[in-house]
DNA sequence: CATGAATGAGCGTTCATTCAT
DNA sequence: GATGAATGAACGCTCATTCAT
């Protein structure tokens, strides 16, 4: 028994430094650029190995992309606690967003590095619908508060998927924006203002007049 | 000399065709899967000759970002024409963004689907900094009417830039997460729509209380 | 004692098993495009388990012709029982072996489907004396009705050896036509059609005038 | 014109040095053993060339198929030349063949090598039907005399091609069997004898009693 | 100036085989 | 004896780039 729950252990913690490994290189060099032998060398395995764990390059790297969003989950839902008014929590989302791109600052890239669709789909629908999932738990996490604001009256009503999509885009982009390798150097503001400025504007511009 | 003019204006002719046919190819395949050799097909010429007017397929790339970003210029000059006020300058400047996005699909999404990271390779300082200076051109215009808001003492003070990095960004990324080809299925609303909330939520949200 | 019978029951009974699954996987698929993961998993057993009991992949494949090779050699035996003149044994055989084609098509296949080079690796020479004695033993088989025909003079003299050969290589030359995925639809006849003619014309034309 | 017409010239000498190539290794290695690579090296070739000048490694050997069977057609056309009987001309149909087992040993045996349905169909229709083609030929090419003899009626009535689908695949059997590296040591005969008994039986059993 | 044949490093992936358990 | 994780060489194939013409 021990021995089983071992070889287990063994082989989630191999998994895990697999994916360790890619997450640095698709991070710094992309999808395309990243070729599994660089993979495998980083991670100290053999090529062949990678397989064992990965059917191939796409289903690795969408593996990245959900616990990407399964991080973010969690760091949504401990933001929120102990908060109590719908701005509050908005905020908290928002802050919380912030802190995930800086802390997690590859999976936050990988996310949306491949948004529009180089990924030829050799993944297997089941991964597939995991990641979609996940993308729609995290934004239906942010609609929750805006939903009260409306009910409580303090913000316009809308449709608040619609409004949660808005905010998660702005952000999304804020961050892309200065991320950018090239256009960093041109920023007039630290990312951490730049948020702090997006939150302000977007909830004051919630509110009923 | 009609000679050389003829000449330089054949040669013109070509790079852009060059242009064109590798815009379309970036658009609907990504850098990565779009070859030089399509591109030249495309393009009616040999491989050799793209070489004559590109250094390489990194520095065509960074070409059509350039051309992109000029493009949007003169859509934002455009749209402030005969617009008075900030906000309305404003608005204007943001449906333009919209339909460029919408009329430049190509464009847009060229523009932003290499930002983060994935081509890493040589390209001439001087291409880089033509592409850096179009991107300041057009965040610069949209601090203008920035200003005279806070001048007029009707949007809140601040640092006109960084704001107009902040709406900028924001309508990015709200279009870049629908256009998403795996998000776009729980959308919750047409772009058009989402876009209107965005701006109107933001100006809103600019203003002096 | 009893222990050990068993013991070597399982082996014999465990190396069949690898056989019978490797055997349809090689016929379905061929040599090279079978693995032996596929062939361990038809087998229920482990990929190491597999070279416990075959030195290689190429060593499996021909213990596979040397069962065919035995198989026919019964099939042979059973056929010319009861028969008496050399003409009805020599039909008996002609029969058994298009039998033979049809009911282990999987046997016949694999035993002709590399025998032009396709493997080229280390067979032990045990194993290869093996399956060439076994060959030889059905060549004799078919020569001796031949050396009956001619010591009753209705056989024109030769050596039965080498007329054995014709008789065999050209039955197998047809069904091997035959079995030809590509060239099967322009066949004119049916294989059984095709080895009646051909025993008929063979027979006849071996006879003295 | 000169200029195109060398480079023609020399297009055709490369797809002939590659097509020479292939076929020494396809012939002792087989298919599945012989790489592109191993080509390549052989013709003194770029990987990357082959590609130039063949699809895939299909598509290379396909081709050869056809150029032997195209070269055993002029074979046969030559044979029967000044051959006037349908007995005759059988006859040198038969030799002719033998010579071309002999004097192609490797187009000989590559067209038989995947008789038997190992390749992939990555082969464009296109190709595939000149080797379809190529093969009926041949097997027409046959069963004229077999026509005229029984037009004569000096050869029992029969489905003429039927009968040579029974000569053409009897003289491969015997020399398939012949050829086999394995088998060849236990042979009672040379190759050019069995060949004669074999048409001696044949034709001698063809003829009306 | 334009061509396109040639290159060769590199890709993702497979798989026979080994060996520690 | 049986396992299956790990290996790593090899595969077919692509493609940015060069260069003789």
């Amino acid at each position: 028994m021990g021995i089983k729950e071992r070889r287990k252990r063994e082989k989630e913690h191999r998994r895990s430094e697999i994916l360790k490994a890619a997450k640095s290189l698709f991070f710094e060099q992309g999808f395309f650029a990243t070729s599994m032998n660089e993979i495998a060398k980083a991670a100290e395995l053999s090529k062949g190995t990678l397989y064992l764990y990965f059917k191939n390059k796409e289903e690795l790297y969408i593996s990245l992309q959900i616990e990407g969003m399964e991080l973010l989950n969690k760091a949504f839902t401990k933001a929120v606690e102990n908060k109590t008014g719908w701005e509050e929590k908005l905020r908290a989302i928002g802050w919380a967003y912030y802190q995930f791109s800086r802390n997690h600052q590859q999976f936050f890239h990988i996310n949306f590095q491949f948004q529009h669709g180089e990924i030829t789909r050799s993944t297997s629908d089941d991964l597939f619908k995991k990641c979609y999932e996940a993308v729609v738990r995290n934004l239906s996490f942010l609609s929750l508060p805006l939903e009260d604001g409306m009910v409580a009256g303090q913000i316009r009503q809308d449709e608040p998927m619609a409004i949660a999509v808005v905010l998660w885009g702005s952000l999304t982009g804020i961050i892309l924006l200065y991320e950018d390798k090239d256009h960093r150097k041109f920023m007039p503001s630290s990312l951490n203002d730049l948020i702090e400025k997006s939150i302000n504007i977007q909830i004051s511009g919630l509110k009923v007049a």
